[in-house]
DNA sequence: AAAATATTTGCAACTTAGTTGCAAATTTGG
DNA sequence: CCAAATTTGCAACTAAGTTGCAAATATTTT
């Protein structure tokens, strides 16, 4: 039984050009399922019994960063967190927001922040992050 | 002798109540002259002969996080990246610049981007960072 | 100013997150 | 199915940060 979710992975590595392997499908499953950026542990987490090394994560993870279908956001200082590039445009991602009563990340995917696009003082501006800090609604 | 910037890192530590001891004189004048969110490995860089170790370093580091007098900025996933707080409001911190070719990190101090604040879908913002990614004049 | 108390420091050892080299296994194209 | 190209897992390693504890330093008390 191949998934719906299956076949998106898969469409996804085959237009990447990447070989279309069961950790990749794996990884890009997981991510797919998540509504936040995961770590290489959290994603190990949600595979379960289906387990690939670390090292594989990691290298996978790299490859979809090339090819930019991942992109890399910034939850805390000391571990990478991945999500997928979908909900994002090229110029700007949706902001992330981090709850500092429990810690949680959550992606405001519908929040529109305005772009400072183009150069500032002789910058050029590529590309824009938005992090906040506040509570969450299980917390406030 | 001591300097200016010596007075003010102890003026900063009285007043925020922490022992006044020579390592954290020192952390704190090096997050004054920097022009840039610093690691624990840069700051003992700049530190040369006057060593401290790392754990004293992030040690200080840590005091500093709880009485507000610095922060972290999202820079880089691998390290944490420390700048004193005077830069920025209570609600939003300055831009920080990273260049894509080069990899050096600029405070833009003089941008302001406008506030997300107060509440998002029941998320109640208290702080927003905002992290750019693009050519900095050196590279452009 | 010395004693008493409170806090910080350095060291060694440890943890966590991520990386590298390489042989074995898997995938793709013909 | 074969050959070439690429990926995988393992073991070992590096980088960044943390913890416990005794010795040192800062502040407060007398």
């Amino acid at each position: 039984m191949r998934s719906d979710l299956d076949l998106k992975a898969r469409q996804t590595l085959k237009s990447a050009k990447l070989y279309c392997t069961a950790g990749r499908v794996a990884v890009l499953k997981a991510l797919f399922k998540a509504d936040k950026p995961l770590t290489q542990e959290e994603i190990t987490g949600q595979l379960g019994q289906n387990h690939f090394d670390k090292v594989t994560i990691y290298r996978t993870l790299e490859s979809l960063l090339k090819v930019g279908v991942v992109h890399q956001a910034f939850v805390k200082n000391r571990a990478r967190h991945f999500e997928l590039s979908h909900n994002c445009s090229e110029t700007q991602c949706h902001p992330h927001f981090t709850c500092t009563s429990c810690g949680k990340t959550h992606c405001l995917t519908d929040m529109r922040m305005p772009k400072a696009q183009g150069r500032h003082r002789g910058f050029i501006i590529h590309r824009q992050q938005t992090r906040f800090e506040g509570l969450c609604p299980a917390c406030a």
